[in-house]
RNA sequence: GCUCGGUUAACCAAAUUGGCUAAGGUACUUGUCUUUCUAACAAGCAAUUGCGGGUUCGAGUCCCGUACCGAGUACCA
């Protein structure tokens, strides 16, 4: 290959072009550690000027849930990550699904088989399966190995002739790789360091399938190696089998152009540990998929975008999930990150799913998001001028946009209760008379703007001698029913002078009555 | 069981060649806002870095032991 150049510096070998890959397999919904993961690969290759690719790894016929290819490619593109090659973009190195480059794999696992570096297996799952727990039952763990590989059923025990009858005759077989017994792997993790393994701890893990289709491991080896990736960026479930994929360089004779590794901490529980999954949002009430994904028996699994989260703020939240920047910045930019993200910053521990950081990071975009589009987006049945004043009032109290507009229907709803601990607390002779000598002026206010009827309020009151602080809750509830919420004198704004009239006309009467 | 990882306040989390007083955020408490608040702003509270040893002038950081948690251990990825 071009590439036989390579056995020198290392300086010479970061400088080869960066080429990272995504590399989901399309089994459902796109898990949120996913969008993570491409969202790292991506920042990697845009830092450092290099190509993103996408590859679908689909080699397992029986996972395979259609829709899910064209889901991984919407959410990608939601959040911000553009493909640069790959499936949907194409490129020089396709195809880039799996399961159409299945003569690749066999040609280079038939490579292997002629080396004597792997060998065919007939053992069916059952017989392994019965031998796992026998080994179990002895206290003991089963492995395909160097030593057990003698006594079983494959190309190392069979005869010359049993082989090629059985091969003749369809039996099905698997192609597992000869591990060395006794020998010691190392490679340097861009995140963990260095990382040793003695061969006699891995098993010969299966190649090729006896479906005809590679495992991950030949698939993901061949393909890294055949389209040039240069940076292997994946979750920490694949650190122990990595190993064993520098043995499969090793026996391509392609371990001087290996990609370099970096296994990433995992997206832990809320609660508790182990894994973040789909489970732990259900439990929770957060989403898990990026978005909305639709099972092929019709039910559905909620999205963070059609739960209100803006893009900005997941990918903040998700870069933070594992990474951090060294300074005391937390709000970044997609652009930002580029200029800021390094592998060396991630750590090694796993990252719990905090939903609480997530709504965090929501609010914080919200705020700075364009009233107007806002405005466009969640009230488009409000006259713009009205539209902008509600957006104004509320999106700095709101965790998600809609919840805008669920506001705003509640503003101009007429209460049909009070806050019965505040009416408890804070009805009394002082309110009565200060609320009603305010609503009785208010017809006279011409411009009913907040301003004015402020400025109303205060004469109103020092009129009669009573403090602000005095009734100004009181006048809340009489107006909305609730004891809290947004600046008081826009929101009368927005209700309009007729409604705010009627509010307190009708708030007066049923206080009384309760009182 | 075995292999590989992890463990810093109530919670999340930083400290990347061992080096000033162990960041920051959330939560909580208090204050400010002559107009409330679940908002905003400000201040405050909170850690002998899982535990036990060792190396060192100096250890969250290195070494040994131990506990707990996780990942992997499939003809799944």
């Amino acid at each position: 290959m071009l590439r036989a150049n390579v056995n020198h510096s290392k300086k010479q070998m970061t400088q080869q072009a960066v080429r990272v890959r995504f590399a989901p397999s399309p089994t459902g919904g796109l898990h949120i550690g996913g969008v993570r993961t491409a969202l790292y690969n991506y920042l990697l290759a845009k830092k450092l000027g290099g190509k993103m690719l996408l590859r679908i790894e689909d080699t397992d016929q029986t996972r395979f849930v259609s829709g899910a290819e064209e889901y991984i490619i919407e959410a990608l593109s939601w959040v911000g990550i553009t493909i640069d090659e790959g499936v949907g973009v194409g490129g020089p190195h396709e195809p880039y699904r799996q399961s159409e480059r299945k003569e690749i794999y066999q040609k280079y696992s038939q490579q292997l088989l002629d080396e004597d570096k792997a060998y065919y297996a007939f053992d069916t799952s059952e017989e392994l399966d019965a031998m796992r727990q026998t080994f179990e039952s002895q206290g003991s763990a089963f492995q395909y190995n160097a030593i057990t590989r003698l006594k079983l059923s494959n190309s190392l025990t069979l005869s010359p002739e049993d082989l090629k009858a059985k091969l003749d005759a369809g039996v099905p077989y698997v192609i597992r790789l000869k591990i060395p017994a006794k020998d010691e792997v190392r490679f340097k993790d861009l995140i963990r360091d260095w990382v040793h393994v003695h061969t006699s701890t891995l098993d010969d893990k299966v190649l090729m399938k006896s479906d005809g289709m590679p495992t991950y491991h030949l698939a993901n080896v061949v393909d890294d190696h055949l389209m040039e990736i240069s940076h292997v960026i994946r979750g920490e479930e694949w650190l122990p089998s990595a190993p064993m994929h520098v043995l499969l360089y090793r026996a391509f004779g392609w371990e001087s152009t290996m990609p370099q590794f970096a296994h990433l901490p995992l997206l832990l529980k809320p609660e508790g540990n182990g894994k973040l999954s789909k489970r732990d949002g259900d439990l929770g009430g957060f989403p898990i998929f990026p978005l909305e994904w639709t099972n092929p028996d019709g039910s559905k699994a909620k999205g963070f975008r059609e739960e209100g989260y803006l893009k900005e703020a997941m990918v903040n939240f998700l870069v933070l999930l594992g990474w951090n920047p060294g300074t005391e910045q937390e709000l970044f930019s997609m652009e930002e990150l580029i200029e800021t993200f390094t592998l060396e910053r991630i750590n090694k521990s796993g990252a719990k799913f905090d939903i609480n950081k997530a709504k965090w990071f929501n609010q914080q975009y919200l705020k700075n998001y364009p009233d107007e589009d806002l405005a466009r987006m969640y009230l488009p049945n409000y006259e713009t001028d009205t539209a902008l004043k509600i957006v104004h009032l509320f999106k700095e109290r709101v965790t998600f946009p809609q919840e805008i507009g669920e506001e705003a229907t509640a503003l101009f709803a007429t209460p049909e209760t009070y806050d019965e601990a505040i009416v408890a607390a804070k009805w009394n002779d002082d309110a009565k008379r200060g609320i009603t000598a305010f609503k009785d002026a208010l017809p006279s206010i011409e411009n009913f703007l907040a301003e004015d009827i402020k400025h109303t309020l205060h004469e109103e009151l020092e009129k009669l001698g009573i403090k602000m602080g005095k009734i100004m809750q009181m006048l809340r509830v009489a107006l909305t029913g609730a004891g809290a919420g947004p600046d008081l004198m826009l929101s009368m704004e927005i209700i309009g002078k007729k409604e705010v009239i009627a509010r307190l006309e009708k708030a007066i009467l049923q206080l009384t009555v309760i009182s």
